[in-house]
DNA sequence: GTTGGAGTGTCAACAACACTGACATAAACT
DNA sequence: AGTTTATGTCAGTGTTGTTGACACTCCAAC
């Protein structure tokens, strides 16, 4: 009924926010992440994988050695649900496990070269469309839309992401 | 290898993005889209939803009295795969199907008043969200996570995205 | 030193939701 | 009359999430 959408602004200065502006937003998310996963999601098409490979090979690429637990945390499934992943892409020798040295309950996970293979193919498609419309927006849009991005998350995934960001920075 | 990603840049000013700063856009992307839908499907999880009925409700709310057709090509879906959230919601006195008056063979699609309620719920939990995160990242921000994800829309969605929003501008 | 609980990983079965393919019906178009 | 369009339905399949049950490892208390 209210056009406008009120609230306190904690300090800040106080933003109108109409429900359409945030509905264009939730949108702009949505068109946004289809555009996002259609590359790869192209490519894993062909082969026997599916989307949940990919995010595996990138965090596994990303933080070599890490183990399941790591992994779980990261990824916020069931550990289940992405041992049904693990098995295939070590079976299919991409990932290599390896029992850990001090605690060996622990397996320790990383890309073999046909694993870095094909994560490079998978995320070349991506960040081909992401420096495409990097450029496109410009320096300024590109901050805002981290910034933005990161205030939407949840506490733990945003701890997540700020690890991994500092862990190469 | 190289750390520098190159390229041509279309006439704007160059900009420098290093793979690890795509990479990290990534990550953005995939942790915010986690806590973007966290909070409808926590309340679908209750009822004998999934995210499939809440995407279909937002936009029949959005553009009441849509065709299937239409609804086909905003979602990006198959007809199968929307059928049965369809039906469902349609049994469940949520959506109204009426033949179309000039084409008989369309089915207009409306929410019911219970089916407006839903939505409503659904979309205050989203809102809520968005909201808090634009308010803390301020105006600047908003309007460059606007820009890069429209950037980031496939041609297609980038034209059903720019029809939805122009329709209540 | 053995035992019990916590941590970690694996196997099996099931549910949601996407897909393809084939087909039926009705209305509209030519 | 014949074709195309819009919609709905049935059957089958694949990915990816879930829960439940279970085995192995570590550590600490007894």
């Amino acid at each position: 009924m209210d056009r406008r959408t009120s609230g306190p602004s904690s300090g800040e200065a106080l933003l109108f926010l109409t429900d359409e502006q945030l509905r264009q937003g939730i949108e702009a998310m949505f068109f946004a992440y289809r555009g996002f996963t259609a590359d790869p999601d192209r490519i894993l098409a062909d082969l026997a994988y599916g989307r949940a490979h990919h995010r595996a090979l990138h965090f596994i690429g990303r933080a070599p050695s890490t183990t399941v637990n790591n992994l779980l945390n990261i990824l916020g499934v069931t550990k289940q649900s992405l041992n049904r992943v693990l098995r295939t892409l070590i079976t299919d020798g991409l990932v290599e496990s390896k029992v850990g040295r001090t605690d060996k309950r622990e397996r320790h996970l990383t890309l073999t070269q046909a694993g870095r293979t094909l994560e490079q193919t998978l995320s070349d498609a991506q960040r081909a469309r992401m420096r495409a419309a990097f450029r496109e927006a410009g320096p300024d849009a590109v901050a805002g839309f981290r910034t933005v991005l990161e205030a939407m998350m949840d506490n733990e995934m945003r701890a997540s992401y700020g690890r991994l960001k500092d862990a190469t920075s």
